[in-house]
DNA sequence: GATGAATGAGCCTTCATTCAT
DNA sequence: AATGAATGAAGGCTCATTCAT
């Protein structure tokens, strides 16, 4: 598959057409994953005919290649100015919190990408890497120099607990929702969510500590 | 959909047969999931002809559903006993192990939750409220009782946290792995992943408190 | 179908866009059949957009109808002259060779005829009667006039020697050229066949005696 | 494309099932070729469903790929016991008899032949230089040993004119019927020609040695 | 006159499911 | 119980054609 799969439009017309299909695709491969989901009905929901789509996309993989690609760049954006970052203690919390603004606005992104994460993540794992290198490198660098816990091991799965607080959030929101008895797409939710993680961050090197001593 | 959904077998073979389309059905779902699985492809996993494959399950959602079931039975065994435990603190371990472990044995079930999670879950809502029922209850019951936060709210954000760090932790350890530059599906990964939950399950009314408190 | 299907051009610049449209259809016509071609590759090989080919052409059936008729004109016009001769004796050979030359200038021509020859023929024999009408009549009057073989069912079959072996030439090169092993498509060839032609006319009275005594 | 296209039937069922479609395929291919050929409409004319189709065919095209090699084969072998034939002389007659009637029995072959050749014939070089092979040979031989031409040149271009008096005779029957005024697919037009051939084959010699003297 | 954008219809192919053996 | 054969119902994609600029 191309890695710019999306034939570029020649007109401002055509490129909003363009932009409206992405929208929609994201809407509906959301909701039914790449395998459930059917062209038509990414036509539809952007209002456009079936062969309309294909105008601007070579094929249902390339529009879903395209976008996770277009989901995935504000975040990587995001943590590429944190990565940037001299003072780390201090971008922290606004890192998060733009982040988890960023994903509350475009829900369809979490659930995008757990649903490619479930099914080996080959996708990702191409796009992505730009993504969670500065965060894996990030939670690394805090947990060796703040309260470094003798085991190194842990690095990845603090690591791993971030991904799992901030996509699957709203990855599972709708789930968690109905088991847990709580609106985890309300604002409280998210605000919640985000003094959590924000908490966590601030906890790492306690935790990273205690953990590295078997406690 | 029948919640019952197998045909019950009359022979032991019959049995065999079912227990090895089971086996294979939750495989392959697991790895494409419900949409981009083909039945065929089941059949042949399991090493039957397709036609066989429906003298067991009525059709493909059946047997999906058969899957799932079946794949979360144990758990909600464990959970069951954990919440029929009167000294909570002393089997919280012991029931995180036994539930990692058991995710551990069977990679194909937190797979198979998840897929159905981040699609709106009507399946598993259905499915799962027995199970999460005692976690949500238990949690509940610690914050309340231990260092109790001001704010209640957090009680179901909590509950997530263990959602995600169990069912999570196998369901994206392919991609976990890939990003993140380790194996999420080694014994010391299990082994670390297990011990962060116990930590944190022991760590929670500090956190809760903080939390509550704004910090 | 309309029998002038051309809309005419109004302008130098348009006459001149619908003669590029024409050979640009004549070459992808002959390379792909009707059926496999496509109005959009036409488009690409005249080098305008496809809807400035509906301008001048109200469909691709209309386009093509367009494509042989205007292939067949000259050779249409090379038989009249030769019906008008009244030496045919001193008239055949020239006549052979206008035929041969036209043919191999213009080789989409040939494979034009044959595809639609091959699937019936329709459209030519409302357009190529004209086309023939010459070429039966004199092939009968020559058999009749020079050496009559008593069986006149061979008139038509004698006929028939003098297309297969003038159109079938140049429609089948291509794979004469590779089964037998020998350019079909160059100047000898060309030559060669035209002389055989000029022979088998002369010898046409033999032969025609031989297979009217059965012999 | 491979080379053996047909998914191999397990039941005496099944192969005279593929058997149907192939036949069907062969009538209707012949009547519109390839691209002018829906696979619905072999299926309605095989009497089985669609899917059907493509249980014992991967593709249209590997369909039309075995019905152009089925149809090829008959030929291949009479052309085969011909080139083993120690005396040609005696054995022409017979093989001409035996290919005019095995085309006239199987018209579609010859229209399928023709449609190929006039799209340039990759699929006929590969499938058919077994079967051109002997005829050329045979013409070359008696060329050079009758009475040879000094122009070796000839010899491919003889070869063609069987070619298009075998072939030809059937594909363009319909437009020869029509254009020259006489049934072309009756019994006495297949006499005619056979004996034509035959004619001409006994003539080989002196009409080469007339062409070698540039008569 | 010319073109980029858009579409309705239809084609090839697949797939869940049933039937006959 | 098990299977090869068969099918109705889509689904992805293309294509001839039209429209708005």
């Amino acid at each position: 598959m191309a890695s710019v799969p999306a034939v570029e439009a020649r007109t401002a017309r055509g490129e909003e057409t363009a932009g409206r299909i992405l929208d929609a695709a994201a809407t509906v491969f959301a909701r039914r994953g790449l395998a459930g989901t059917r062209v038509r009905d990414i036509a539809t929901e952007a209002g456009v005919n079936v062969a309309t789509l294909y105008i601007y996309f070579p094929s249902k993989q390339h529009l879903h290649e395209a976008v996770l690609e277009r989901g995935l760049q504000p975040l990587i954006e995001i943590l590429g100015r944190f990565a940037d970052e001299p003072d780390k203690q201090a971008a922290t919390a606004p890192t998060i919190d733009a982040v988890m603004q960023h994903l509350a606005a475009h829900p369809a992104v979490p659930r995008l990408i757990y649903q490619e994460a479930v099914c080996g993540g080959e996708l990702l794992a191409r796009i992505g890497s730009r993504w969670f290198g500065p965060l894996d490198e990030l939670i690394g660098r805090e947990l060796r120099t703040g309260a470094m816990p003798s085991d190194e091991g842990f690095v990845p799965i603090l690591g791993a607990v971030f991904l799992h607080l901030t996509l699957g959030h709203f990855a599972l929101a709708p789930l968690l929702s109905r088991i847990l008895g709580a609106d985890f797409e309300s604002p409280e939710a998210l605000r919640r969510q985000t003094q959590l993680l924000t908490t966590l961050a601030r906890q790492l090197s306690v935790t990273a500590r205690d953990l590295g001593n078997g406690r």
